[in-house]
RNA sequence: GGGGGUGUAGCUCAGUUGGUUAGAGCGAUCGCCUGUCACGCGAUAGGUCGAGGGUUCGAGUCCCUUCACUCCCGCCA
């Protein structure tokens, strides 16, 4: 009880019948009945039904309030009768018989409506995001964000893990992506960055012995959005443990994910305990390493096929020749899809830029055979072998792509996507979490043919350290792991390398001599020359996990201020110029392209 | 940086083969209405058809350029 109010919204029932209350909250809906006027008072708990008649001395100035305006109201709960009872809310058995009203926050015309369920251009959306923010899915959205992490610190405590904070600004690092940069007044010429991750920060506080860490932390890359990808910044669940190995990572994680997602989701865990599948595994069998496992269809290499003398599928044959693969994926029982199904997903494939996916049905006559364009091309013996060897059956669809593997790899990932999609394979009542692991330490890049990290450079190679065979840099893997949820990467993380001297080989190895190891990375190097515990840690993404909870395709829908996809926040009018002066201070002066 | 989609009233959208004065619903304003809960009924106001250029007797509609938003690719250790 306060000058504002004596119940919230969501309140009052039947047994508060009688009583002198009074409400604060937003009109959210007005009925003029001309002799009758009913309000639907909202606030963050609910709506309560408010009605004032004409005998009322107030009638006519509450008649004229805008929406959406901020109003107290004095009255008395009221039954309602049986037939008018609203069962949709809470409070609906009763309503409040107005007295006086006070008007706390007037409204202009609205931009937008917020008591509405239609969709909305998000421009508006995010120019007005106040009102957005009222408007009812979002608003739950943010609130269900807001339980997650309040479970997930609990959680993590209860875990024994220990939250700290880490600078936000702090030294721009070499690898990964682009850094924010932010001048320094005192420094000229000099910049701090805002930190893509606590990476270096939470291995340093496991060398001063904490143990375990977490923290929700804000993590700030400039590259370009996505629909799951905000521009600018996101948040981790940051967590950091000594003394363990890859499987206790796993298991802390593990836990939590499924508590959590047990907690706040009705849908079925495919798996409780994660598959591990490794990243060479998920690159041939799915294309990518991010898979979605609740797609029951797999890719497979059937490249010896083409290269028998009863296969006559001379392009194939040709490409493999030159160095390419040929990989299929098989669909059951789909030969009674139209061809428009067919030609569907290879005109799709071309608009893909592949050069489209060549397919057959296996079907049955007094033999078997091949229905299909490019049927014609393999001998009977050739269509056995493809059936055993990729397990397809009479009545099944082979779907063939040939490339070189990257290009090979998208495509396939893709097409294995899109045909799920058509088929309606995919359960969308399941969450279908897995471990990647496994990943190679380091990679070719395509384009310079230059050695660099794959993932993480701070990542503990595997296998007898003092046998890594430094001259097949490609074949090093590394204890590095990432979490995919429905083909969505919520996190990756490793077992991290806590030897210096390994680290100057790894860094060479990539190109870095000592002297700039040294120098980029001095804080973290010399920490672990004066005694680094072992130690391992992972990063799942905040965002992306209330994303899945809040059964939302854009990180926008449970992003509170989200930027715009040029990274701009129209809200606040970000990012915005700034005075000569400041710019001054900080010795810093704009060369603006045209 | 590249590709796709969208852009018409405050909001959501329709607008035929290029053809009269560009429409609807919601919202706003005014009026009527005592039981609604997407209340109902009537009227009024509200338009640089994203912008610029072109073709044409005539352009919301066709062409070119450009801008904004969005989705995707690149990028994201």
């Amino acid at each position: 009880m306060n000058r504002y109010r004596s119940h919230n919204c969501n309140q009052l029932r039947k047994g508060d019948i009688g009583k002198k209350i009074n409400l604060s909250g937003w009109i959210n809906k007005k009925r003029d009945h001309g002799n009758i006027l009913f309000v639907d008072l909202r606030d963050n708990y609910g709506i309560t039904q408010c009605i004032i008649s004409k005998d009322n001395k107030n009638f006519n100035e509450l008649e004229k309030i805008q929406l959406e305006s901020v109003v107290q109201i004095n009255g008395e709960v009221v039954d309602r009768s049986k037939d008018t009872i609203n069962k949709d809310i809470k409070t609906g058995e009763i309503e409040i018989k107005i007295e006086s009203f006070k008007v706390l926050g007037s409204c202009k015309e609205l931009p937008l409506p917020v008591f509405s369920d239609q969709e909305y251009a998000e421009e508006i959306r995010l120019k007005y995001r106040f009102l957005d923010l009222r408007r009812k899915k979002i608003h739950e959205n943010i609130i269900l964000r807001s339980k997650i992490i309040s479970f997930i610190r609990e959680e993590m405590n209860k875990l024994g893990f220990l939250e700290f904070q880490t600078p936000i600004l702090t030294s721009s690092s070499p690898e990964g992506a682009r850094d924010f940069l932010v001048p320094s007044r005192l420094n000229p010429g000099k910049f701090y960055a805002l930190p893509q991750a606590p990476q270096q920060f939470k291995q340093m506080i496991m060398v001063s012995g904490f143990d375990k860490y977490f923290q929700i932390a804000p993590c700030f890359r400039d590259e370009d959005a996505r629909s799951d990808r905000s521009p600018g910044e996101f948040y981790q669940l940051d967590l950091e443990m000594s003394f363990v190995e890859q499987d206790d990572v796993f298991e802390v994680v593990e836990k939590l994910l499924v508590n959590t997602f047990k907690k706040f989701s009705n849908k079925k865990l495919l798996f409780e305990k994660f598959p591990k599948i490794t990243f060479s595994e998920s690159m041939l069998r799915y294309g990518t390493d991010k898979p979605d496992l609740r797609n029951p269809l797999v890719i497979q290499d059937i490249t010896e096929i083409f290269l028998r003398d009863d296969v006559s599928f001379e392009i194939f044959k040709k490409l493999i020749k030159s160095g390419s693969k040929a990989r299929c994926i098989v669909t059951k029982d789909t030969k009674n899809k139209p061809r428009s199904f067919f030609d569907g997903i290879d005109k799709w494939a071309k608009d893909q830029g592949s050069s489209g996916l060549a397919y057959f049905t296996v079907e049955k006559d007094k033999d078997f055979f091949a229905k299909g364009p490019i049927g014609k091309f393999f001998s009977l013996n050739a269509i056995k072998e493809i059936m055993k060897k990729t397990g397809a059956k009479e009545g099944d669809s082979i779907f063939f792509s040939c490339g070189k593997k990257t290009e090979l790899e998208k495509i396939t990932s893709l097409a294995r996507n899109k045909i799920a999609d058509e088929l309606g394979l995919i359960d969308e009542n399941v969450f279908a979490f897995c471990w990647i692991v496994d990943y190679p330490m380091f990679e070719q890049d395509e384009n310079d043919n230059k050695i660099k990290f794959s993932h993480n450079p701070f990542s503990m190679p595997q296998g007898d350290l003092s046998k890594l065979n430094y001259d097949k840099p490609l074949e090093i893997l590394a204890y590095q792991y990432d979490i995919v949820c429905n083909g969505i990467e919520l996190s990756s993380g490793a077992i991290r390398n806590h030897i210096p001297e390994l680290m100057y080989k790894l860094f060479s190895i990539a190109g870095y001599d000592k002297k700039r190891v040294d120098e980029k990375f001095s804080g973290m190097i010399n920490a672990l020359s004066f005694g680094a515990p072992p130690h391992g840690g992972i990063a799942p993404g905040i965002d992306r996990i209330v994303m899945l909870l809040a059964n939302e395709k854009n990180i926008r829908e449970v992003t509170m201020f989200p930027m715009n996809q040029n990274a701009q926040d129209l809200m606040m009018n970000a990012p915005s110029e700034v005075k000569e002066e400041q710019l001054k201070e900080l010795s810093l002066s704009l060369k603006l392209k045209k």
